[in-house]
DNA sequence: CTCTAACTAGAACATCGCCTCTAGATCAAG
DNA sequence: CTTGATCTAGAGGCGATGTTCTAGTTAGAG
């Protein structure tokens, strides 16, 4: 067996994430190992390219906040006020995980399905599948008269986390606190929004 | 008094325009020259950077949506329905100009604010002036009782142009048509958001 | 101890795109 | 016609950055 690894993936990972937080999609591999304290060599020997490392990191950051969403989603019995937590939870956890949430705006799921790396490309396919599922389960419950909607889980998605995204956003990208009062505006909009829903 | 120009700099910002739409922020000089049919020399000559040429292309976006949004404040009396009404002219607007609607995705107001090029500083800061002063008339005749918060006017704009921007941006950055249901959603979003700024 | 797989190291290479530079073309004014 | 300011033209410099290459290092297995 040879040497062992001086860096773990997460290690470099994280490294990529202190990047980006600062610079942004323009973060170089040289500063990423800079940051990490490996050499460029060491970063290309785990990830076959720039490209690869930061679509990696992207994933990461999202399986992250989903894996609060579906503790969210147990914590609710009512879908509504479930679909309005999940936003709420959406933005309280972009405050406390700025440089995370940063990390959450490098990529579009659409436009990576087209074009992340080869081995990453199922991985990001079935990226929402989860999170789809769970609000297509919420949406069942809460919008019954709606169930046979083709586009439901899609209209769902837009009034609850993309709702949310959009208004979070612009502070993430700033890298500005995200301002609390924004908490009660989502849960209002988005309440509201899903009222278009079933009419 | 010298030859007279070949292209005006509006035929180069519609080209960078057409290729913006296309390639987004990674739009290249190279580009825009082949598109307008002027060579990269010309554009320089014009702009004195690739910079100076997006950022005034950003700019003349923004600056076109603004002369929509007073019009929608002049057809409408009650300041409630004018403050939907511009974020739904908003979506609009973009739907049915999506290249325009694409260069003002190009940059974020308050960074270019610091790295505009010094010729363009002035024109950035100034540029929502008047959309500044507009929501502040409507805000201040529909929420008297909130009149002399500080932060009427930022809150107002977050929950009305805010809201709207984030949610049909992800379909102007995937130049993909922003849907018409979108628009119920907007205004219901925005009437319940605003419901935030007086309790 | 030796062997060897796995990793570190960082210099060198290749590409890409911004920008510059020099030469030449054009046309209104005098 | 002559002049000269302004513009066109496009090849090439130059810096930055992603990627590769070759040599060297490490530590567990036998």
């Amino acid at each position: 067996m040879g040497r062992p690894a001086k860096f773990t993936d997460d290690q470099l990972l994280d490294a990529a994430r202190e990047v980006v937080a600062v610079h942004g999609v323009t973060a170089t591999v040289a500063q990423v190992s800079a940051a990490s304290g490996a050499t460029t060599g060491s970063v290309y020997h785990r990830f076959r390219s720039r490209e690869e490392l930061l679509v990696r990191l992207w994933l990461r950051s999202i399986e992250r906040l989903h894996e609060r969403l579906f503790e969210v989603e147990a914590e609710h019995d009512d879908p509504g006020e479930a679909l309005v937590a999940l936003a709420v939870e959406t933005a309280r956890y972009s405050r406390e995980h700025p440089a995370e949430a940063r990390a959450m705006t490098l990529y579009r799921h659409e436009r990576l399905v087209h074009t992340a790396p080869q081995v990453l490309h199922d991985r990001v396919v079935h990226l929402n599948d989860g999170v789809f599922a769970m609000l297509g389960r919420l949406a069942a419950q809460r919008f019954p008269t709606a169930a046979d909607d083709p586009h439901l889980v899609r209209r769902v998605f837009t009034c609850v986390i993309g709702l949310c995204y959009g208004l979070i956003r612009p502070y993430i990208v700033a890298a500005t606190p995200i301002p609390v009062w924004l908490d009660d505006v989502i849960a209002r909009a988005v309440t509201a929004a899903l009222t278009t829903i079933d009419q």
